[in-house]
DNA sequence: AGCCTTTGACCAGCG
DNA sequence: TCGCTGGTCAAAGGC
């Protein structure tokens, strides 16, 4: 056993690139509130994107690093393809509310992306055809309010679109709770687990709809499932992990042969805070009937839900649907962000940098690892990345830029994307933070039609570029492969290192 | 019966 | 060399 752990762990000694992220604030202060209050789920998001020495920042704000007030031009409006000016009507919330609420500082300027995963489009995700608010100030904006009561409705709608569901309804009922945790709230980590996924869309997605029930009190449909990815796992182990109250679990991909792990981690709140993967499933995900009904983490299945099955397919990492096997290393912070990006557009692609390494995080034993991580904190998630992972995080989608703009105080334009696709109404809008044009912030507004385009040949995803491997080889999966970028606030103080673990694709 | 979780123990790596 | 820590095994029990 011995001497096979040790082969399992020097499988693969790959050298990963290393990035080294600034120092983070904690970010536990998000869960710290003094008001004693619990931060909603743009308040949490707005205190993402809080500053230290100000107060009321939008992202546009801290990504331009210089706006006006809460009520600034905003320039451009998605939903009638025009530039307007779009007022902050926050209601009694407005700003006071993201002031009184905003935990701390979470040092976001620095970097990374606030994202919204494409197939994770707020109202996709939400299952409604509002728009998503990540920030006051959004171009796709809403109040805090109208986020949150958003929000809330997709709960309930979730809920009841779930108890539909046979499969859900499977998964919330089966599945251990963890003694200490009362099954009827909700066991946090299998909660925090089901939110999450090792397709970080649908992890976020689904993160954002557990959040919701649990604060709702609502019976969770999905809480005691780790993970949805599609795949069958098993758990074969739980370490309790020094300096974490929670033990940390171990599952096993069931698949005959499939040499994929993966590693669960929560915080101290009991919330899952990262999950990495090892190894790529050397198989395709078991069709949804085939797909155990519970007691696995990952099993339930997304597809059958359509729009969370097709999430599934875009964001999945270890998706070997294209017939290659390639290891990666993702990482999500979901700490009421959640992160996965993707969104490679063209235009986009043009301005990325190729030079940067992907953040991506090497576990102990040097496998290729998978990084989910998430903090359990709000209902609204933001995707947190950065340039280079973006390069790595494609949703597979196709998109048109169709406008930008440049505010004033960055020198960065920001940028308006429409889905390509016929009939697709999704838009995207990316902005760039104007201290540092790797950190931006993509907010998907609407839902996709349709599934996410056949893979293409373009050289969209540079993850490829980083890599030494045949491109056409990748592509394939880079297309639907979502690279995200672990950002553990809670250690601002300090650099972290972030090595990144390209694919290894088996031919 | 099969699959999964739980849990204590073992082992390897590292400082 | 020793102790700590993390990862895995495998038996036992549950569903």
């Amino acid at each position: 056993m011995a001497a096979e752990q040790g082969k399992r762990s020097k499988l693969s000694a790959p050298t990963y690139p290393t990035i080294t992220l600034p120092p983070r604030p904690p970010i536990d202060g998000l869960f710290q509130s003094g008001s004693g209050l619990s931060p909603g789920p743009m308040t949490l998001v707005s205190a993402f994107f809080s500053d230290p020495d100000s107060t009321n920042r939008s992202f546009s704000q801290l990504l331009a690093g210089a706006m006006a007030s809460p009520g600034a031009k905003l320039p451009y409006n998605p939903m009638d393809d025009s530039f307007m000016e779009v007022g902050f009507e926050n209601g009694g919330e407005k700003n006071s509310g993201f002031k009184q609420n905003r935990p701390l500082n979470l040092g976001v300027g620095n970097s990374p992306w606030f994202t919204v995963p494409p197939g994770l489009s707020p109202s996709g995700l939400l299952n409604s055809p509002g728009l998503f608010c990540l920030s006051p100030q959004s171009p796709f904006g809403i109040s805090h309010q109208q986020a949150l009561a958003q929000v809330t409705a997709q709960a309930a709608l979730v809920q009841s679109h779930v108890h539909a569901q046979p499969e859900y309804q499977t998964l919330s009922a089966a599945g251990s709770l963890e003694p200490s945790i009362p099954p009827s709230s909700g066991n946090p980590e299998e909660t925090s687990q089901q939110m999450l996924s090792s397709d970080p869309q649908s992890s976020a997605m689904e993160y954002l709809e557990a959040s919701q029930f649990d604060k709702k009190s609502q019976p969770c449909v999905a809480v005691d499932k780790p993970t949805e990815d599609g795949y069958n796992w098993r758990k074969y182990g739980q370490k309790q992990i020094k300096g974490c109250e929670y033990p940390r679990s171990y599952y096993k991909c069931t698949h005959p042969s499939c040499p994929v792990k993966k590693i669960v981690e929560r915080s101290a709140e009991g919330l899952i805070t990262e999950i990495i993967y090892k190894s790529t499933h050397n198989h395709e995900k078991p069709p949804p009937n085939k797909q155990p009904k519970g007691g696995s983490d990952g099993n339930t299945n997304s597809q059958g839900n359509p729009e969370l099955g097709s999430l599934a397919v875009a964001g999945n990492s270890n998706n070997l649907s294209e017939g290659k096997n390639h290891e990666s290393t993702q990482a999500v912070e979901l700490p009421g962000f959640s992160d996965c990006e993707e969104g490679c557009d063209e235009e986009s692609r043009e301005e990325r940098d190729d030079d940067e390494p992907n953040p991506k995080r090497r576990n102990s034993t040097g496998e290729a690892a998978v990084v989910l991580s998430h903090k359990a904190v709000a209902d609204a998630k933001i995707i947190v990345q950065t340039r280079s992972e973006v390069d790595l995080l494609d949703d597979g989608y196709r998109w048109r830029k169709y406008g930008q703009k440049v505010v004033k105080g960055n020198p960065h334009p920001r940028s308006y994307y429409k889905c390509t696709s016929a009939g697709c109404n999704v838009r995207k809008h990316v902005e760039r933070a104007s201290s540092d044009p790797k950190a931006v912030i993509t907010t998907y507004e609407g839902k996709h039609n349709h599934d996410v385009p056949a893979a293409r040949n373009s050289s969209h995803n540079t993850v490829n570029n980083s890599l030494p491997q045949p491109k056409q080889q990748h592509d394939a999966v880079a297309e639907k492969h979502s690279l995200l970028q672990e950002i553990d606030f809670r250690n601002v103080q300090g650099p972290a290192v972030l090595r990144l673990k390209e694919e290894q694709i088996r031919v």
